[in-house]
RNA sequence: GCCGACGUAGCUCAGUGGUAGAGCAGCCGCUUCGUAAGCGGCAGGCCCGGGGUUCAAGUCCCCGCGUCGGCUCCA
C-alpha cells in the first residue's frame, strides 16, 4: 500500500501530526497532564500522558471533538531548532521531556514543533498543516508504563487511528469488524469447537468433540508426513523429575517460564516445559552409530508453561498446549541437509492449510551466549534458505538460549501475521547431556540436534486457522462435511439412508430431523459454516438424488448420491 | 503482575436504590413445510464471590476472582 497520498503527507506523518493534536487538546482540556511521547504505529497513532487520573470513555469524546476542531483550525507545523540545555529550560516541568531531550545524542539537532499553542520537543516527520487530517478517531485508553518498563511509573496512555479521508477510516473500521467476527473466540463458542473453563484456570484448553474432530485431522496430516520423512514416534511423561531440567539448563535459563515445583516423597518433580529433555534421554539410553544417523523422535507433546494472566489469549497464548515436536540427532554433516527436509515439510504443511504467504526470520543468539558452534549453525540455515531461494529477515539476539533458529510467519486470509514454523540448531544440549555416537573412525563423536515444530501449537494453529477460514473450513477439515436435511418428516427415513451410506464411506455427515421449516434448517447450517447441505425431498427420495445447497456457491445441483460422495471424495483429496 | 473497562438465563444484552426482564438457543405442542428465522406454550437466575452503607442493593462503597483492551512500536 503506498503511504504517499498525491498532495499531502504519508500516513505515518499524517499519523504522528495527530499524536501531536491529540497532545494540544489534552493540554488545553486536561491542563496537569504531562505530554511524554506520541508516535505514529502501525495503523495509526497514540500518546503517552502522566496524569494522576485516567482518561475515562468520556473524556475521549471530549478530546476527540477539540481535536477536530484543532484539525479544522488548519494550525501550520512550525520547526526549531535549539540547544538542549533550551530545550531543559523549556519542558523543566515535565520530567520525561527533559529524560527526552537529555538522551538526545550530541551533534543531533534538538527539534521543536508547533501548532497553534502547542510546541512539542519531537524529532519531526509531520504534515504541514493539521488541516491535512482528513479523519481521526480515538479508539481506547490503556496503561503503558513510561518506556515500557515495568518498573517505571505507569502512564496514561490513548489510542487513535488517523487517515487522509472518512472513506478510508471507514475502510478501516470495517476491517476491524471483520476481523472480530473471525475471532477465534467467538467462533469457538459459536460453533461449539473448544472452551476455556473458568473453573479450571485460564490458559488451559478444552477441546469440544468438533474441535477435537479437526484437531485429529490436523494430527493426522502431520504425521503421514513424520512418517513419509522417517521419523520415529515417541511418547515422553508430562511430570519429570526437577533433576532433568538442571541438566538441560531449562530450570537456568527459562525457571520463569515454568510451573512450580511438585513436591513428592521428598523429590521435587516439574510439569514439561518442553519436550527436547525427554527425546535426548531415549537418544542417550543406549549406543548410537554413525550408521544409524539422522535419528528423528517425533511426538505430540504437551507442555506446560507459566504465562502472566494478563498475557493469556484464547488459544493463540496459553499455559497448556501441544507441539508437533521432533528432535533430529544427527551428524555435523548432516546438519545442511536435514534442515532443508524440515524447511521443505513445512511449506508442505502450511500450503496445505490454505497458506500462500510466507517470511522468514533467522535468529541469531545473544551475543553472550553465542559460541563457535553458531556460525556453522547459522551457516546450515542460510544455505538451506539459498537453496529454495526464500528470502529471510534478520533478527539479532533472537534464538533460543540454545542455539539460533529458523521462524517461519505466515499473512492470513486478512493480512494479518502469524508465526508458526520453527526449526532450531542445537550444538548446546547434546553437550550438556554428553550425547555420542560412534563414528566410522571408531572414536566417539557429538550429534547435532535439530528442534521443529511445524504447526508449533497445536491450539495456537488451531486458533490462526479458525481466524483464517472465518470459521469455514474446507471439507476436508469441516466437522461436520454434509448435514442431510429432509424437507418434511416424510424424508427423514431416506435422509438417513444417505447418511448412513456417506458415513460408511468415511464421511463426516448427520441428519437434520428438526421439527422445522427447510428455510430455517437452512439458515441453522448456514451459520454453522457446513461445506454441504443436502436437502432431500419427495422428489429425491424417489430419485435416490440430494440436492446440493453448497457454502458459499448460490447454484444448487440435484445429484446421485454417488456422484456427491464422489465429488466429495475428490475435494477431501485435493483438500480442496 | 500493572493500568483501565466489563461481569445479569446456555448465547447476546436491557434493567442505574423499591416485586429480576427481552431476543436467540433449549423443551413441549400445533404445523409437514422446496433452499438463511412458521405459530403457541413451558422451563430456565447464588444478578461473579465476600464484606459494608441503607428501611431497602443487580444498582452505591471496599476487598477478591474472572474476562476483555493495553503494557514491543520511542523526542
Amino acid at each position: 500500500m503506498p503511504d504517499a497520498h498525491s498532495n499531502g503527507a504519508s500516513l505515518p506523518a499524517l499519523r504522528h501530526t495527530a499524536a501531536h493534536v491529540l497532545a494540544y487538546a489534552v493540554q488545553e482540556l486536561f491542563p496537569d497532564a504531562k505530554p511524554t511521547i506520541g508516535p505514529a504505529i502501525e495503523n495509526g497513532f497514540y500518546y503517552d500522558f502522566d496524569r494522576g487520573e485516567p482518561f475515562t470513555p468520556d473524556d475521549l469524546v471530549r478530546l476527540e471533538e477539540r481535536m477536530r476542531k484543532i484539525i479544522a483550525a488548519d494550525y501550520e507545523m512550525t520547526g526549531q531548532t535549539v540547544t538542549r540545555d533550551e530545550a531543559i529550560a523549556r519542558f523543566a516541568g515535565n520530567p520525561y521531556k527533559v529524560e527526552l531531550a537529555e538522551a538526545i545524542p550530541d551533534g543531533e539537532p534538538v527539534t521543536l514543533y508547533t501548532i497553534g499553542d502547542f510546541t512539542d520537543l519531537c524529532r519531526g516527520g509531520h504534515a504541514d498543516r493539521t488541516g491535512e487530517i482528513g479523519a481521526v478517531k480515538l479508539t481506547s485508553v490503556a496503561g503503558a508504563y513510561w518506556r515500557g518498563d515495568e518498573h517505571n511509573p505507569m502512564l496514561q496512555r490513548i489510542y487513535g487511528t488517523a487517515w487522509h479521508t472518512p472513506a478510508e477510516l471507514d475502510g478501516y473500521l470495517t476491517q476491524i469488524e471483520e476481523a472480530q467476527k473471525r475471532d477465534h473466540r467467538k467462533l469457538g463458542v459459536e460453533l461449539d469447537l473448544f472452551s476455556i473453563e473458568e473453573d479450571a484456570g485460564g490458559g488451559l484448553v478444552f477441546w469440544h468433540p468438533k474441535g477435537a474432530i479437526v484437531r485429529g485431522l490436523i494430527e493426522e496430516f502431520i504425521r503421514t508426513g513424520l512418517r513419509e520423512r522417517g521419523y520415529l514416534p515417541v511418547v515422553t511423561p508430562h511430570v519429570v523429575s526437577e533433576k532433568l531440567y538442571e541438566i538441560s539448563g531449562h530450570l537456568e535459563n527459562y525457571a520463569h517460564g515454568m510451573f512450580g515445583a511438585l513436591e513428592v516423597e521428598e523429590q521435587r518433580f516439574r510439569l514439561k516445559p518442553m519436550n527436547c529433555p525427554g527425546h535426548i534421554l531415549i537418544y542417550r539410553g543406549q549406543p548410537h552409530s554413525y550408521r544409524e544417523l539422522p535419528i528423528r523422535y517425533s511426538e505430540f507433546g504437551t507442555v506446560y508453561r507459566f504465562e502472566r494472566s494478563g498475557v493469556l489469549h484464547g488459544l493463540t497464548r496459553v499455559r497448556g498446549f501441544t507441539q508437533d515436536d521432533a528432535h533430529i540427532f544427527c551428524t555435523p554433516e548432516q546438519l545442511q541437509g536435514e534442515f532443508e527436509q524440515t524447511l521443505d515439510e513445512a511449506l508442505r504443511l502450511m500450503k496445505a492449510f490454505g497458506f500462500s504467504d510466507f517470511e522468514y526470520f533467522l535468529s541469531t543468539r545473544e551475543e553472550a551466549l553465542r559460541a563457535d558452534t553458531d556460525a556453522i549453525a547459522e551457516d546450515a540455515i542460510r544455505r538451506a534458505l539459498e537453496r529454495y531461494e526464500l528470502p529471510y529477515q534478520l533478527d539479532e539476539g533472537g534464538g533460543a538460549f540454545y542455539g539460533p533458529k529458523l521462524d517461519i510467519n505466515v499473512r492470513d486470509a486478512i493480512g494479518r501475521k502469524w508465526q508458526l514454523g520453527t526449526v532450531q540448531v542445537d550444538f548446546n544440549l547434546p553437550e550438556r547431556f554428553e550425547l555420542k555416537y560412534r563414528g566410522a573412525d571408531g572414536l566417539d563423536h557429538r550429534p547435532v540436534m535439530i528442534h521443529r515444530a511445524l504447526a508449533g501449537s497445536l491450539e495456537r494453529f488451531f486458533g490462526i486457522l479458525i481466524e483464517h477460514y472465518g470459521g469455514a473450513f474446507p471439507a476436508w477439515l469441516a466437522p461436520v462435511q454434509a448435514v442431510v436435511t429432509p424437507i418434511s418428516e416424510n424424508q427423514v427415513g431416506y435422509a438417513r439412508e444417505v447418511a448412513a451410506r456417506l458415513s460408511g464411506m468415511g464421511f463426516r455427515v448427520s441428519v437434520d430431523e428438526s421439527n422445522e421449516k427447510l428455510g430455517y434448517k437452512i439458515r441453522h447450517w448456514k451459520t454453522q459454516k457446513v461445506p454441504y447441505i443436502l436437502v432431500v425431498g419427495k422428489q429425491e427420495a424417489a430419485d435416490n438424488t440430494v440436492n446440493v445447497n453448497e457454502r458459499s456457491v448460490e447454484e444448487k445441483r440435484t445429484i446421485s448420491v454417488s456422484e456427491f460422495a464422489e465429488e466429495l471424495k475428490r475435494k477431501v483429496d485435493t483438500r480442496g
